[in-house]
RNA sequence: GGAGAAAUGGCAGAGUGGUCGAAUGCGGCAGUCUUGAAAACUGUUGAGGGUCACACCUCCGGGGGUUCGAAUCCCUCUUUCUCCGCCA
């Protein structure tokens, strides 16, 4: 969530820059900022009633030490009048600061400069695009069709055993699934993230931490016997395992990467679109995660785009890089990048990976700070990406890279898969 | 799952109703001394709100209560430890 004092500070400049999300916050704005006021005025009035209270509270202890006692209790009854103010004035207090809090929840992150304005994803900015798109042979098939033919995954047999969008992996399709989690994790664990391996399950405040709570109550499945939420991407465990954190500013920087299984309830969706691996409900993703400092996160942002770009690069796979339009940029990022892989048989762009920079949205919720030079304790700079998500990764493989012979595997994953095709 | 014990500042650890935001030690930072460093000594060292800056207010695991007054008493939740049971 944005700050107040920032809020406070850059009005004008909240609101023009959340226009580019197509919002007219201005009223919103408005509201926070009355709210804080009123907020202030009545912390101000509580605080002296309080202040008040102490110190009849001392000289009442004084009168007992000195033995007088009458002048003591006479002096108890004053105090239940500023006792009851004081009780009306906190709770009008909470109130108040609920909602602002409620209120600062629903306004999304500030658009980085660079976002395009801008409707839905067909006004994202293509800024990149690389590797070849594969002449397919007579006959060649979209990825659904080949997981049957070669027997690699069961969609049926996952929708018996939990339902649709749960896919069972095969034989060889569960070995490469294995393989490129470790080629993933290998490969980021080179470029100096620190590897781990985290619960699936979360509790609230992790949830509220990175953002999943409140905007996205709906999409994670909710264990309500113990009042957990499953994962729907490892950015929100290892995110938060820096909430209520102050760093040094020697800490930085802070990488780390995660391979989980992810849970999305999708509700919503339907179609064509959401055919075999295009839109699960439980698939695979290993994760990158940075904490940076403010001044150098965008470095680190440009960084985790290069490190993406050099996977997709050994695995050789058509993809393009697009920089996500303000209609189209998730509630908490200032500046995504989406990666996608071209899926020939189907004839589209598949999202692999979504790279952003959150800046302080996330820090202020999860009080994620640095002691500055000056010893001030200053939001930290969170940033993640996917490096990679595994399905569509899968399907752009299965499709770019099928033969009337069979599926080749891309080299860099043979010593991995301990086979090279599968037929 | 059952029984018991505990939760205090970066860490260790005092504090059982009043002047305690909290002794002491370690660690951190600054200074003195030193060619430099170490040692020694001196000072300093939590977070949030609020203010131009002070004042002032809040926080001793979380929430609630008793009291003029709570780190200290009561209730409740969470977590940790010990013992028993169960178990991959």
């Amino acid at each position: 969530m944005l700050q107040v004092q920032f809020i406070r500070d850059h009005k004008d400049e909240v609101i023009k820059k959340l226009a580019i999300r197509n919002i007219d916050a201005a009223p919103m704005i408005e509201k926070v900022l009355s709210l804080d006021e009123e907020r202030r005025g009545v912390q101000t009035k509580l605080d002296n009633t309080l202040a008040e209270s102490n110190k009849l509270s001392k000289e009442i202890g004084n009168l007992f030490k000195s033995g007088k006692a009458a002048e003591a209790n006479e002096m108890k009854a004053k105090t239940a009048e500023l006792k009851e103010s004081s009780r009306e004035l906190s709770e009008k207090l909470n109130e108040t600061a609920n909602e602002l809090t409620e209120l600062l929840y629903k306004i999304p992150n500030v658009p980085h400069p660079s976002v395009p304005a801008g409707n839905s994803d067909e006004d994202n900015e293509e800024i990149f695009r690389e590797g070849e798109v594969p002449e397919l042979y007579e006959g060649a098939l979209p990825h659904w069709e080949l997981a049957k033919k070669y027997d690699i995954i069961d969609f049926d047999l996952g929708a018996k055993i939990t339902g649709a969008g749960f896919p069972v992996y095969k034989g060889k399709g569960a070995r490469l699934q294995r393989a490129l989690i470790s080629y993933f994790l290998d490969k980021n664990t080179a470029a100096g993230y620190e590897e781990y391996q985290v619960p699936h399950m979360v509790n609230e405040a992790s949830g509220y931490g990175t953002g999943s709570l409140p905007d996205k109550e709906g999409q994670m499945y909710h264990v309500g016997a113990d009042d957990l939420y499953l994962i729907p991407t490892a950015e929100v465990p290892v995110t938060n395992f820096f909430r209520d954190v102050i760093l040094n500013e020697s800490d930085f920087p802070i990488q780390c990467t995660a391979y989980t299984p992810c849970f999305r309830r999708e509700a919503g969706s339907y179609g064509a679109h959401v055919r075999g691996l295009n839109r699960l409900h439980q698939f695979d993703k290993v994760e990158i995660v940075r904490i940076e400092h403010p001044d150098k996160s965008y470095e680190a942002h440009e960084g985790m785009i290069e490190h993406v770009k050099e996977i997709l690069r050994d695995l050789k796979l058509p993809y393009r890089i697009l920089r996500l339009c303000g209609g189209d940029l998730t509630f908490t990022s200032a500046l995504t990048y989406d990666f996608e892989v071209y899926s020939t048989a189907q004839e589209r762009w598949l999202e692999i990976s979504s790279v952003s920079n959150f800046e302080t949205f996330q820090a202020n919720r999860m009080k994620l700070r640095y002691k500055d030079a000056d010893g001030k304790n200053m939001l930290a700079h969170t940033l993640n990406g996917s490096a990679l998500a595994l399905p569509r990764v899968l399907a752009g493989i299965l499709e770019n890279y099928q033969t009337p012979e069979g599926i080749v595997i891309p080299e860099v994953l043979r010593p991995y898969t301990g086979f090279d095709i599968i037929d």
